[in-house]
DNA sequence: CTGCATAGGCATCGC
DNA sequence: GCCTATGCAG
């Protein structure tokens, strides 16, 4: 049996299936079993607003999967009468399949399932003229806003030393966030850039997107969102047609996303948000946790149904997320808990020399776990900043391990991608200036700076795009003869492009674009050792065009998704990302290095944000351990480079916030490196003296050193064992020190003493226990 | 106009 | 350690 054809559907839309006929048995569907009964009211609970409180681990995406699926099978709704938001791609694609699977069949029919960027596109192009744009328009991506912003601030003689374009860029997208055009933002906004001229800057760099028929990414959300305050009908329909409204991860949903789900669910309040409030990690993006806090003030009537029962992770694991995710203020609070039987093992929390033994010990635990039949895709390194993941790819190659990076270096990012997509833009959009500059003199073609800026003047006084006053330039002879031809040639090429554009099938037509332009021909020639790699990404390139049916649809997909569907997900490899990537993943062993202050939390969030920032790197904090199913490596190192130069680290103040009983605290011998150099400083070599030695720790010390040699070569268990909570220390380490003589401080070795002498930054530390020392600063903290 | 060299600023997270 | 903006020679 067959659903008769969605009516409301768009005819591009595939024909959704309809599941097969299948012997019901008594009672109810199928899809309900195996619910706990929280899951099942969340997924039931069809009539007015609903807030799902999903812990991690709790079974959301189930939960979401299922509601949506029960809403299709009881026939309450047609696909296109659903609209459902996810906050990745990845996460879309996923519940697509998951929901097929669940019903049967495909559900290619769901036209309003996708991410808010990519629903809200959706929604531009068909009411392009209302925005002032024609449907064709080009989204633009950060680097080319950043481009156009730079033009506008050279035009308006601003020093760009003084005022970086990225600040702009920055305060626009707050902005935009925040559901501000330019006649919203308050004259005191924007007061503190190139004076007061930011709100301004705004206004023109509106301007200039209009007139090159492009959008940025906030546009997607703010123009919608304007054009149905201004359309009554248009709000009416929109209003109308979705029955019913899902929001996935509400908890990031910035303030424009807010008022656009508003108005969209203004009508039928079947809005159905899921999110949890400890894994709010997009702050820096413009997301409000307030959304999530005050739902049921906004949504008055809304139930509230809170999952909080884990079925990821083992007990310490979970005692280990929830202890340091409490030292947060201002949650709503949930108590995860699990049913398994085991506690299974602690978190295991461990000190190294520097980033490269960190990595060395990641790796050598990556290469016993799958000795021990963990396959590799079940591991993963999740990391605060990608410039860290450079240490652990060198390690992974050198020892030949498997690994993928997700979210790594982006393919559509690259260089000659983003030139060939210049190409295939200009074809596509001949408005398009920024593309069309990109790849004006490249391959180069003697088309210098001087002609450019020619060209810029007569596209200004004419007000035509580049494209057009190129073809205008090229006939008349205001430009040198050698500039003149190749402009006209250039022109006459895009001419001709664009009239087999229609026929030609796309592929075909990017090859021709690479071939006849001379950006192949200029990389064959090239020697250095990438131009093969390029020659090969581009070949990439035109065979991901295969699965789109048009040159407009694979533009559109290339601009909201950035990222190249890892096909390739079969093979084992261990997972390398970022702690932003990794949220919604999880996996068996989950490794989290680099807990250091300054890098985790980091001092920029620290320094921008203050607690508010510092929260939320805990929450970070908290999505990583909660990540792992059996067990999570926690590790910090004493010594990393950063910027080029060598920095020594304290351990994170989050490890601190482990409760003691649920991790296994580790140090390794190269760490003792650090505090063997004040040996050497030590007047009184007493270091081995009894007391020191004598205490509980240091006893384990030895014992676990003894075992350490005949166990295996793993840097997990090669360790030794310490106490179990890292005391946060601050401290300088140059200049003059910020303790002075009298002060009583603590050592994480030494223990409690009494500063006798300052000297820079050493201190002579009288310790209680261990005697007369002298130590660096950073290693102390006031007692 | 192009190519090379050098300096200088700079650095999360990402739809 | 990276990319970009700038200066200079050919």
């Amino acid at each position: 049996m067959t659903l008769p054809s969605d009516p409301l559907a768009d005819p591009l839309d595939a024909a959704f299936e309809a599941p097969p006929e299948r012997a019901k048995p008594v009672g109810e569907p199928v899809y309900l079993r195996g619910l706990n009964a929280e899951q099942r009211e969340a997924v039931l609970s069809l009539d007015g607003p609903v807030l799902v409180l999903a812990g991690a681990g709790t079974g959301k995406t189930r939960v979401l999967t299922t509601r949506l699926a029960h809403i299709l099978a009881t026939r309450r709704a047609w696909p296109s009468q659903i609209l459902s938001v996810t906050f990745t791609n990845k996460a879309a694609r996923e519940m697509k399949e998951r929901i097929g699977a669940l019903i049967g069949g495909t559900v290619e029919g769901m036209p309003w399932l996708g991410t808010f960027h990519s629903i809200g596109a959706r929604m531009l192009r068909r009411h392009a003229e209302l925005a002032g744009l024609k449907p064709s328009f080009t989204i633009l991506d950060a680097d080319d806003q950043l481009r156009l912003m730079k033009q506008i601030m050279e035009a308006e003689k601003i020093d760009e030393k003084r005022w970086p374009a990225r600040t702009l860029a920055a305060m626009i997208d707050g902005w935009k966030n925040r559901g501000l055009t330019p006649v919203d933002v308050s004259e005191g906004e924007g007061q503190g850039f190139a004076f007061g001229k930011g709100k301004e800057l705004y206004r023109q760099y509106q301007a200039r997107l209009k007139t090159l028929n492009a959008a940025d990414f906030g546009d997607l959300l703010l123009e919608p969102i304007a054009f149905m305050r201004a359309n009554k009908e248009i709000l009416d329909d929109y209003q109308h047609r979705f029955s019913y409204m899902l929001v996935d991860e509400y908890q990031d949903t910035n303030t424009a996303q807010y008022l656009w789900l508003r108005l969209l669910s203004g009508v039928n309040k079947n809005l159905c948000v899921v999110g949890d409030d400890d894994q709010s990690i997009y702050g820096w993006r413009g997301a409000e946790v307030e959304n999530i806090l005050r739902f049921d003030r906004d949504f008055p009537g809304a139930k509230t149904i809170r999952l909080e029962r884990n079925y990821r992770s083992t007990a310490n694991i979970l005692a280990a997320a929830s202890g340091l995710i409490s030292a947060n203020k201002g949650r709503l609070g949930k108590t995860l808990w699990t049913e398994s039987a085991e506690d299974g093992d602690k978190v295991q929390v461990k000190g190294l020399w520097d980033a490269e033994e960190e990595a060395r010990g990641v790796a050598s635990e990556a290469e016993t776990l799958h000795r021990g039949g963990v396959p590799f895709a079940q591991m993963a390194v999740l990391v605060r900043a990608s410039f860290q993941m450079r240490e652990f790819e060198d390690r992974f190659l050198a020892l030949g391990l498997p690994y993928r990076v997700i979210g790594g270096p982006r393919f559509y990012e690259r260089a000659e991608v983003r030139d060939a997509l210049a190409y295939l833009r200009v074809i596509a959009q001949g408005d398009d200036d920024l593309a069309f500059e990109r790849i004006i003199n490249k391959p180069k073609r003697g088309i210098g700076d001087a002609s450019i800026q020619a060209l810029h003047n007569h596209a200004r006084s004419a007000s035509l795009p580049l494209l057009a006053a190129a073809m205008e330039l090229s006939s008349s002879d205001e430009l040198a003869p050698k500039a003149r031809t190749a402009l006209g040639a250039l022109v006459k090429s895009f001419a001709r492009w664009q009239s087999v554009a229609g026929t030609l099938p796309h592929t075909d037509l990017a090859e021709m674009v690479l071939d006849e332009s001379g950006y192949t021909d200029m990389l064959k020639v090239d020697k250095t050792p990438e131009a093969a790699g390029r020659l090969e990404n581009l070949k990439e390139l035109v065979r991901s065009m295969e699965q789109f049916e048009s040159l407009t649809a694979f533009l559109e997909h290339v601009s909201l998704v950035m990222e190249v569907e890892a096909g390739e997900q079969s093979t084992d490899r261990i997972n390398l990302m970022t702690l932003h990537a990794a949220k919604g993943l999880e996996f068996e062993r989950v490794f989290l290095p680099g807990w250091e202050e300054g890098l985790f939390p980091s001092q920029r969030t620290l320094d921008e944000k203050g607690t508010a920032g510092l929260e939320e790197e805990r929450r970070l904090a908290y999505v990583g351990l909660t990540r792992a199913r059996k067990r999570a490596y926690v590790s910090f190192a004493s010594n990393r480079r950063v910027h080029g130069t060598w920095q020594n680290g304290l351990p994170s103040r989050f490890i601190g916030d482990l409760p003691a009983q649920h991790i296994d605290s580790f140090v390794d011998e190269g760490f003792y490196g650090n505090y063997g150099s004040f040996r050497d400083n030590t007047a009184s070599p007493n270091f081995s003296s009894e007391s020191t030695y004598s205490s509980p720790g240091w006893r384990r010390v030895q014992e676990a050193r003894a075992k350490m040699d005949t166990r295996s070569n793993s840097g997990w268990q090669r360790g030794t064992v310490i106490d179990a909570k890292a005391k946060t220390v601050t401290g300088t380490d140059t200049g003059t020190s910020i303790y002075s003589t009298g002060e009583r401080v603590f050592h994480q070795k030494f223990g409690y003493g009494r500063v006798v002498a300052v000297e820079g930054n050493k201190l002579l530390v009288d310790f209680e226990k261990a005697g007369s020392k002298r130590v660096i600063d950073g290693f102390v903290s006031r007692a």
